[in-house]
DNA sequence: TATTGTTATACTCTATAACTATA
DNA sequence: TATAGTTATAGAGTATAACAATA
């Protein structure tokens, strides 16, 4: 009676969510730290090298899940590297345009094998099909729980 | 052949257990935010009142996957604020003894039934098999695919 | 010597607001 | 006035190393 009417702990779900991310993660990490880009960092650049053309930084911070002054200060250190570009579009002179250059690319390519190599590894631990219904899962999740603006 | 050797950015499954954390947690942050708690603060509350007495540092640490310095800082704030008891242990002056108190125990009480009339909205969005289904696959995920020390 | 925990330090991200330029 | 993006600022977590106290 002294316990507050919380589930366990064990099964509380961002938890859940968190665990497996970070187990997830404890196998990309170590070469993305050897190629000094950071979490963040290769979101960007993975959403870039994804889309077909250049992408306004809405469109980034959306695809990537970071707020607008992070990625402002993200860009700014991967376009100093040499990594992307940055263009103002013909139509708006408001909008940023950018896209993954030559530089980019070269270094997702040097990463990609040793991330995919990882990928196979962590689909033969789970199984092909168990993976699959995760990514159906977390999918259902991400579209059918997002509530910001509720109360109670 | 321009593209480098990488799955869609939509496959990342770290950026797929980032977005449905995310959905998640937008349920939870709000009333988090209003009694004044961080995320990091909630697990750490979480894991006190989880277990059945106190735990040292390293107890917490492990279980809300937090850092020792991180955690250091969140417990003196914790502390300070009249939400947990911090001891030396009788039998080993080096380890710290940890428990929620009163005054923590009062804010779960104040928090809980929201957090859990969350959760039971969640399990109707989802359902309760996928949910269940889904906790599954985390579990499996987090213990089967964590690995460090590894090369290529 | 090894372990537990804290402190120090540097860096990064989060979050909100204010601001600039453009529409 | 509204929008796109940057800059400012404060706060908090991450990560590694160094340290003190104890074992």
């Amino acid at each position: 009676m002294s316990k507050p009417p919380l589930r366990p702990f064990a099964l509380s779900l961002p938890m859940a969510l968190l665990k497996a991310r970070e187990a997830v993660m404890s196998n990309f990490r170590p070469f993305l730290a050897a190629e000094d880009v950071t979490e963040q960092q290769w979101r960007v650049l993975r959403a870039l090298a994804d889309a077909d053309g250049p992408l306004s930084v809405s469109q980034l911070a959306e695809r990537t899940l970071l707020l607008g002054p992070s990625l402002s200060r993200i860009l700014t250190g991967l376009e100093a590297r040499g990594l992307l570009d940055r263009a103002t579009a013909s139509d708006d002179a408001r909008r940023a345009v950018i896209s993954i250059n030559r530089g980019g690319r070269s270094l997702l390519a040097k990463i990609g094998p040793r991330s995919e190599a990882r990928y196979r590894w962590i689909e033969e631990q789970l199984g092909a099909g168990e993976l699959a219904r995760l990514y159906e899962l977390l999918a259902l999740v991400a579209e059918a729980v997002a509530d910001p603006g509720r109360d109670s």
